[in-house]
DNA sequence: TGTACATCAGTGAACGCGCGTTCACTGATGTAC
DNA sequence: TGTACATCAGTGAACGCGCGTTCACTGATGTAC
């Protein structure tokens, strides 16, 4: 049966969102072409009506997912008022190495998501990645007003790697994995002595050390 | 044709061998029984006298890879002389955001090349990784005198996660790898400044928030 | 020590399953007149 | 505006390939006597 342009565009922003999802949540290799229509509500013979291959959907689904989280950070660095940005940024840090963020089941932050897999995809996906992920440091960077460029990706680096480890053993090792979100939380409390900003200490952890 | 029972053991040792560096270079899902029985110039079908399933072995290479780094950290912890040993932790930490280590086909690190995949592992490999982090990261800690465990751990982090993130967009933004791992270098002159001791406590960032 | 037999590590064909992709078909939409 | 036909998004069976696993077989090793 034959469906309506806009219906057909529908559907295709819809196995789009599908696939950024579950690439997320089980990535790129484990999840399929079928799953991902099922999702969208269709069968899996119509994907190359909209996509010339599952390579193609995955670079698409990266760089959607990429480009959200740029969003996301875009906004955080253009708030209006240097003491509510200030509040934004740290929230945002702190939400970033959170018990939440860990346990979500698709990674709260695609590039933590992703990373790991980079080295094997083919070039097109590598591409989208390394623009969001260039992209996403830049708005990182301004958000982090006070810092310099290197600073602002050494720190992100940091949170990245805190929120991996985490999730890596949060199931056969709880304690460990919190150890590390904590040792994580600690040092951007450490980092933000002086800073001025932080009268309310809004610890999502029970800041053990 | 059968073999003797030393050479069944040095091929049983080999396969594991074979295994634990392959799947670091490719990923579990990346290669295959076959490739990795080929790899230790043997055919696939002898693989089940060895291993009663791929994620058995999985499991195996994941406890020998992670070990032989606790072993390689420990010998940095127990190295004779605060000096040389000052010297030898922090020339590991150079290395370990270097452009050799990001190169390397297999991570010199196993838990940044594990790390990604195993919210999606079975039990038993997400505890031999996990038993390997934390042996690991006692290690880690060992070797960082003058700070706390919990600096040690957000300092691996950190580490870990600039070298996943160079990793990452090492192919399409040559220019941007290099920029990560020479932030994580950066802030490591920064910490290392009035090293000797946990008395200086160097605001790691010009306060100017 | 020598002989006969049982064992079992390794071989390679084969099985079964999952998955990416293709294809003939359907029927509502879009279009030409 | 109405009619006839072409288009093409979606369907579901089928294909082909790779991969984990199984199995009958081989023949040197290990062992019982």
């Amino acid at each position: 049966m034959r469906i309506s342009k806009e219906q057909a565009e529908d559907n295709r922003a819809r196995v789009l969102s599908s696939a950024t999802r579950l690439f997320r949540e089980k990535g790129f290799a484990g999840i399929g072409v079928a799953d991902i229509m099922g999702a969208a509500g269709m069968t899996h013979g119509g994907f190359y009506n909209h996509f010339s291959s599952k390579e193609a959907l995955e670079g698409q689904a990266c760089a959607q997912a990429l480009q959200a989280s740029v969003g996301r950070m875009r906004a955080v660095a253009e708030v209006k008022g240097a003491e509510a940005r200030r509040a934004a940024i740290k929230a945002y840090r702190r939400r970033y190495v959170s018990v939440t963020a860990r346990d979500a089941p698709a990674p709260n932050c695609p590039m933590v998501a992703f990373a790991g897999e980079m080295p094997r995809q083919n070039a097109a996906v590598r591409e989208a990645f390394a623009r969001g992920l260039k992209d996403y440091l830049a708005e990182f960077e301004k958000a982090s007003e006070g810092k310099t460029r290197s600073e602002a990706i050494a720190d992100f680096a940091a949170l990245a790697g805190a929120l991996i480890l985490a999730r890596s053993v949060a199931a056969a090792d709880p304690k460990l994995s919190e150890e590390i979100l904590a040792a994580a939380n600690a040092r951007l409390d450490r980092e933000e002595v002086g800073s001025g900003a932080s009268v309310e200490r809004t610890a999502p952890h029970p800041s053990r050390l």
